[in-house]
This record gives C-alpha cells, structure tokens and sequence, in this order.
RNA sequence: GCCCGGGUGGCGGAAUGGCAGACGCGAUGGACUCAAAAUCCAUUGUCCGAAAGGGCGUGCGGGUUCGAGUCCCGCCCCGGGCACCA
C-alpha cells in the first residue's frame, strides 16, 4: 500500500531520537511526579508477536499519556528468561539454553523497539543475569529461615519412558507424553513449597482496596476458595481398632446442616486409611481404581465421567456411623476426592451436591433431601425442565429431626455447636488455596540455593557463596533429564557449616518465583548490596497502572501477591508495601481459528511484516481501533485491510497536517458561524477524546478522531479559517500523539520545529466545548414517531409542549389524550396512551 | 466437571435503562484518468413500498419497566483458566 510520506525512515528516525536523548529515562530526583507503568515482562520466544504487539500499545501509550500529563513517568522492560522453551530447544538442537535465550531476547527488544515502544533501557532485567539469581536465591534463603519455604512430598508426572519429570504442558490430552508416547504416571518426590496459604486471609481480604477488574478478583477469590464448615470424625463400624483405639475417618464438610442426608463416605483413593478401609472381598475393584487415579490428572479426576462413572469408585466394605442419625454409611473410594483439599474424606449428601448425586446415581446409592427444594422441583427442576436432582439453594430444613424448621446458616452454626459439645468436630475454617509448589526438576531456572549435609540437613548455601550458578558444561539429553541432577561436579560440594562433603539441590525454582519480585528490582537494578533500595521502592510503588493478560488472572498475579507481603514482612521491602499493583488492566487475547495465538500453537502472525510496511503507526492504531482493549481480538483474512484503512486514516492526518491536502488557500479576518462550528468540535472532542483515554475507551477514541476528520477535511478544501484550521489540526496532533507516536512527532515537528511528547495534553475551553442544539425524540407508546431539534438546557414542561405540538404527534394521536407523559429533557419524551 | 468471560448488519465494533448499528472494513454506483493505482463523492441491517412512510430486528425462552442490547430468572453456543506453558 503506498502511503503519503516515508513511514518507515520517519519510524526509524523518531526512535532513534527517543534512544538516543533518553526522552523516557527517569530517576528518583526527578521534580515532576512519580507514576509507574508496567506492561508484564515477556517470556523471550523470538520477536514480538501480535499479544505483545498489543500489550505494550496500550503500555506505551499510557507511557507517553502520563508523560504529556506532567508526570516522571518510570516505563521498564525485562525479560522472564528462564523457562521450558529454552531448555526443549537445547535438548533438540545442542544449543545452550543462555545462547538460545540471549539470541530470542535480541530478537524481542528489536521487534519491541520497532514498534515505537519507550522504556528507561537503562533498567533492564534478565531473570537469567548471575546478578538477579544472586537476589533471588538470597529472598529465597530468607523465606527458608522464616520458615515461609520448607520440603514435603508431592506427586509429579512421571515418564516412565524418559526416566523425567514432565510439565503439565508436555503431557497429551490422552495421559501421554508428548516425546515417547509413554502414559505418564503420578510419583511422589520431596519437593520446595513456599507457605502462601500463611497469607490466604490477608490475599482474600486486601483484594477489596484494588483496582483491579471485578472477574480478576472474583477468580482470585474462587481460587482462594476461602469456606468455613466442620471437621467431624466418623466412628468406623465393625472391629477396625488401630493401636486398640477405634477407628474414626476425619471429613470436613462446608454444609454440617445436611449432615442428616449423609447416606454414604468417600475417601480419595490417596487416603491413608484406605487400606486398612478395604476388606478382601472388595480389594480387587478398589485396587482398580487406585491405579486409574494413579494416571489420572486432577482436571481428568473432577470432570464429569458420564458414562464412566462406574469405573471411578469402589465399595471399600466397610462402613461408617453417621453421627446424627446413628445409622451406619457405606464408605466408598473415588477419584472426585482429592487429597489435596479438607481432609481427603467426605460425608457424601447427595440430595445437596451435585457430584455426590452424579455419583449415587451410578451406585444405586439412596439420598435423603434435608433442604426442601422450591415447588416441582421433583418433576422439572432439573437441566432441560426434566426431574431435578442435587438441590444447593436456600430453603427450609427437613428429614433433619432437631434441625427441621431452620434456615440454612441457622442450621449450619446448630449442627456445630452439636459437634463441638459431642467432642466429634469442631468449626473449621478451610482453603481451596494450596502452598506453592516451587521446584522444578529443570536446568533452565534459578537453582534453588541449598545443599544437604549428612550432619546438618537442609543447608542454606551461606550469602558470599551467592549466587549459586548451574555450570556450562553439561549435556542435554533427548530424554529432557535434567543434567544437573547427574553432574558430579554440580552435585558435589562441601557443607558450608563443617566443610565435611554435601550434596547441592538439583531442583531449580518456578519461573513465577522470578516474576515476583522484578516489579520492585525495576526500581532500583543496579543495587549490589540487596535487592532494592527501600527508599526507591517507596517513591515508586506500588506500580500505579499494571498491563497484561487475562491468562495471567490467577497465578502470576497471586504469586506476586504474595511475594510483595512476605518481602515487607521480611524486610526487604517497605513496610506499609502490602500489594504491588495499585492498578490491573488485563487486555484481551489475539485469537485466530478460534484459538488463542500462542507460539505453542503455531498460530502466530508476525509483526515485522506490516511495521516493514504500512508502519508501527498504522499497526499500533488498528490495535487501539479494532474493538475494547479488555475485548480478544479475532484476527482474520479482512484484518489486513483494517490495517490498511488506519493507515489511510494516518495518511489524511499527515496530508492535513502537512498542508498537502489540496491548495485551497485558507482565510484570516472574522470567524463565521461556520469557523466557530469547527472550534466547538475542536474543543468538543478533546473533551471525548480525554474521557475515553482515562475510561481505556481508545476505539471510540480513534473513531472521534476520524469522525473529526471527516469534517476537518472538507473544511480545508473549503478554504477555512486558517487560525481555526490550525488549532483543530495541532490539537488532533496532540491527542493521537500517545497512539501514533511517530506521524504525530514528525507532523508537529514540521510545524512548530519542537517535539510534540513533550507538550502539554490539551485543554478544553469549557466555553467552546459546548453543544448548541440535540435531538429531542418523541415516542408514542416507546416508538419513535417525530425528532424535534431543541436546546439542550430545555425544560421538561416546554419538551412536553413541543412534542404535543408537533403535527406528526397530533397526527399519531389522532386525537386521544395521553395517559401518562414521561418527560426526559432534553434527548426524550414518550407519550403513553 | 469447577471458576471466569463473551454472543449486536456481510465483518470488527458503537450505544450513563431513552433515536440500535457511531467509526472502520468490505461491497455497489459515480467523479478524476487513455487505463489502472491513489484520491474524492454517494449508497449500504432486513422485509413491504415508486416514494412518503411502515413492519421486523441485539443467541433462545420468560420477567421487571412508560421504555431493555443494557436489569432479573432459566437455557443454548463459543472462548479462557484449573496450580509444572508463561
């Protein structure tokens, strides 16, 4: 597409310009006000595709928003550059994972910069650099000695066949691994957790002070998954004595007021007892299903097994007295339960949950309703108005002898109370929200800096030691073993308490550990005594705007969370530092074919062909155009042209801009009606246009733009007014300046010989951003019948007048008197008859 | 399965409970041109009508309201996350 100036050289030169006068290059001395924004730092995999291209439009945009508002504004980039990719790649090609990484982040900061996106260079970060490893390990230290980060066992998945632990991602839908076909089994191994479910109250409760979207937050909320019950122990039937005390199972349940519909147990088939549980006779089939949960993930545990289900549990043979009704429940096994969560035990009611009755319903299990479902719930309460079945909501209490006649929470705390004064249970108040699991059996992360002594144990590999650093000379092999694990000499080392021989952690940590900090290393990364200065945390943070991706809802956001409040509870960070993220905006995903675009799809576009075209301008402008910031974007065969139209649209900016519109001369002298029209709009859309910037509004931004233009253009073919004509096209410049950078810099720069990134944002004149007349609309009965045009500081009563005046009403009314008149100056009046 | 979103012309989308379809893409017709490109002008939800005008229309079924794309209830379909991709 040819375009009306030389896109690329004007890009080319700008950011260059941008570099080399470190326009964007901000410290803590700097009189104008701090703001910091931050787009989420990139996992390098090659040049930027079009989810960056997005993330870090609307980034730099509020960069160069903020900038032109007065601020100091702090705009760093990094590089989250430990990670699977890298360390596949090494075990497919030889390559060393850090030469693969630095080559794909050389690859990303080209594309980055191409794009016209500013940050303070100076700051970059390398979760890989020896520097940031030193401070991550020394956090990590921390944690260990205040007891944040200890070791138990936790099941990983297993390839038999590569002799390795595999990521979730590298397991097939069908249980497979994605390299030898192997199924994949579940094995336990001692593992590093860091204790975040410490912190679950305060993560849940200080969620209410952010501003962050209401779904982030109610995910967060789901995932914490905060919810109070009991704990009771179910008396074993029978002669199940272990060290001559009865046998009791443990359950917690949130629902202790259905306790009398409880008609049968269930253990995980993890559960401890659940040997001791299992008589002979019923062995074989519960060994069944202990190994089918051996195989199975969680996701795989909890969905739906429709006609499965019969394979998913067993009859343990034997059973267990429900303490409210006395009478005996079969407990069974099954793989809905999990270990992870309560106790690993459930009292079963089926009437009230839903996977409870799913699962009766497969065992011919009876159930007992204690909450009365509404009226015909029996017969069409169900999905698809067939008969219902689990009923969760509100209701009164029945079949529940001393509870009959309650309401949920009063039956709820009476059934405790009844536990608690029996000395069966007690109120428990539980969490969905697990410890963190942090090892990775991987090279290509931070090594987890801890050797094991035969005399001391758990070693924390002392300060001057730090950093801890995986060696180079290692062989990747094709069956994704980590060669740490095997290298003598890695492995190999002293006790640093008595220099007697030790063995180092292999293990290396979860690359969510690096993102979880380098938010505050930002502001200060060249520190060399701690990880950041608290003074330069406190005058940046909290981050004022943060930017990323909805996928990042739960885990990166949580984890950071957490980090942030063990970090001033350590005192690393500033004390009062509770969150790091005062501001979230997630933006919406590229989808194409349906699918999200991801690399590990392969569906990805790239953005160097249209930068090396219609321009990093015209890109960025279809981004902020094509639809919600928050919205996915679907990218199809007519994306291409929409990118074409932004740049048409730059075009008609430049050529107005540029006086190369046609050679009409424009005029001086007094202003006609006509000209004061053109100012009004002027004024009226920075108006719109500021509202839209601050509400993230940038499509209907853009589309004022272009709107403006439409009427500016003919205007200065018309031969206008050339004060008029050169406020209305300064201050379009002004306004696009934050999205379309380059075009922007140049016009103005030809104009007024100074940089326009560097201006003030525009001002409204209040009395120039004024609309003279709108449309009043007159309804009949709520359809419209006549437009009248009117003041906009009209009346309800002269609105009343004019619609029952008008002859297209008197005609409609033919006559009758309206009923009722609802008046709503000055847009409408509807006429009820 | 659980949690969270979304569904509006041919397409992307706009619309503090008040004119549904701004703006753009595409399409059609026209101007300019030897011709094309570029540019500019006009039309463009759908049905009836020559027109004026009218009927219908925001995934489906109900409800609240003078008035519903927007609020409530129940469905259907599509997407994201589900703790080792990041």
């Amino acid at each position: 597409m040819a375009r009306a100036y030389d896109v690329v050289a004007i890009e080319k030169k700008w950011q260059r310009r941008w570099a080399d006068e470190g326009t964007y290059e901000v410290d803590v001395d700097d009189p104008r006000p701090p703001w910091y924004v931050l787009s989420m730092y990139p996992y390098p995999s090659g040049p930027a595709h079009m989810g960056h291209v997005r993330n870090y439009t609307f980034g730099d945009l509020l960069v160069r928003h903020r900038t032109m508002l007065g601020h100091a504004v702090l705009s760093p980039f990094g590089f989250d550059s430990f990670g699977l990719p890298a360390e596949n790649a090494a075990i497919k090609t030889g390559t060393h994972p850090r030469i693969f990484t630095d080559a794909r982040i050389a690859e990303l900061k080209a594309s980055v910069i191409s794009l016209g996106a500013v940050y303070d260079w100076r700051r970059e970060i390398r979760s890989h650099d020896p520097s940031y490893i030193k401070w991550n390990q020394v956090i990590f230290t921390s944690l260990l000695e205040a007891g944040l980060a200890y070791r138990a066992t936790a099941p990983v998945n297993w390839c038999p066949g590569c002799q390795t632990v595999l990521a979730n991602e590298q397991v097939l839908p069908d249980g497979t691994c994605e390299r030898s076909g192997d199924l994949v089994i579940q094995r336990d191994l001692e593992q590093w957790f860091f204790r975040i479910t410490d912190y679950a109250d305060e993560l849940l409760a200080d969620l209410d002070e952010l501003d962050w979207p209401e779904r982030v937050k109610t995910m967060q909320r789901n995932w914490i998954g905060r919810s109070e019950g009991a704990e009771m122990d179910l008396a074993v039937v029978g002669q199940n004595l272990v060290d001559g005390e009865p046998l009791v199972l443990t359950v917690f349940t949130t629902r202790p007021d259905t306790s009398f519909g409880m008609t049968y147990a269930v253990v995980a088939p993890e559960h401890p007892l659940v040997d001791v549980l299992t008589t002979d006779e019923h062995r074989h089939q519960v060994d069944d299903v202990l190994s089918r949960a051996a195989i199975s993930s969680e996701i795989e545990r909890t969905a739906e097994g429709g006609g499965e289900a019969a394979k998913r549990g067993a009859f343990t043979g034997s059973y267990v007295r429900n303490p409210f009704t006395g009478q005996p429940v079969p407990v069974y096994v099954a793989d809905y339960v999990l270990m992870g969560y309560g106790t690993g035990a459930i009292m079963a009611v089926p009437a009230e949950d839903a996977r409870d009755w799913n699962f009766a319903k497969a065992y011919g299990l009876p159930f007992v309703r204690t909450v009365r479902p509404p009226e015909g719930w029996e017969e069409h309460g169900g999905p698809d108005g067939g008969p219902g079945g689990a009923y969760t909501g509100p209701g009164e209490k029945i079949n529940s002898d001393w509870l009959n006649g309650l309401d949920i929470p009063e039956a709820k705390a009476k059934a405790i109370d009844w536990l608690e004064a029996e000395g069966i249970g007690v109120r428990k108040v539980n969490y969905r929200l697990r410890d963190w699991l942090v090892s990775r059996q991987r090279f290509w992360g931070c090594p987890i800096p801890v050797v094991y002594c035969p005399d001391h144990g758990i070693v924390p590999v002392p300060f001057d030691q730090l950093p801890v650093l995986a060696p180079d000379d290692v062989e990747f092999l094709p069956t994704g073993e980590s060669p740490l694990a095997t290298n003598e000499a890695f492995l190999n080392t002293t006790c640093p308490i008595d220099g007697g021989p030790a063995i180092r952690e292999t293990d290396t940590m979860d690359t969510f550990v690096d993102s979880s900090w380098y938010f505050l290393r930002f502001c200060d990364p060249w520190n060399e005594d701690r990880p950041f200065d608290q003074d330069k945390v406190r005058h940046w943070m909290p981050v004022d705007q943060y930017i990323g991706g909805i996928e990042h809802a739960i885990l990166h956001l949580l984890y950071a969370r957490f980090y942030t409040k063990a970090l001033a509870d350590l005192g690393f960070a500033p004390e009062g530092l509770r969150e790091p993220f005062d501001s979230l905006f997630t933006q919406g995903m590229i989808r194409m074919d349906g699918h999200k675009m991801s690399k590990s799809r392969g569906n990805l576009v790239a953005p160097s062909k249209y930068i090396e075209t219609v321009g990093a301008d015209a890109l960025r402008l279809f981004h902020l155009f094509v639809g919600p910031p928050a919205d996915d974007v679907d990218w199809t065969e007519q994306t291409d042209s929409v990118i074409d139209g932004c740049g048409r649209f730059l075009d008609r900016v430049w050529r107005l801009a540029t006086g190369t519109d046609g050679n009409t001369p424009l005029r001086d002298g007094e202003l006609t009606p006509e000209d004061m029209a053109v100012r009004r709009k002027t004024h009226l859309l920075i108006d719109k246009v500021t509202r839209d910037y601050e509400r993230w509004s940038y499509n209907t931004a853009v589309a004022e733009c272009m709107g403006f233009v439409n009427v500016l253009q003919p205007y200065v073919r018309g031969g206008g007014h050339a004060e008029v004509a050169a406020e209305a096209i300064d201050t379009l410049l002004l306004l696009l300046a934050p999205m379309t950078p380059h075009v922007t810099a140049e016009a103005w720069e030809l104009r007024h010989g100074d940089h326009i990134h560097l201006r003030p944002w525009p001002l409204a004149d209040p009395a120039l951003a004024v609309v003279e007349q709108v449309t009043l609309v007159v309804q009949v009965n709520g359809k419209v019948r006549d437009r009248i045009e009117v003041s906009p500081d009209i009346g309800a009563e002269e609105a009343e007048r004019l619609a029952l005046e008008s002859p297209r009403i008197v005609e409609t009314l033919d006559g009758q008197a309206p009923k009722r008149v609802i008046s709503r100056p000055p847009k409408l009046v509807n006429l009820v008859v």
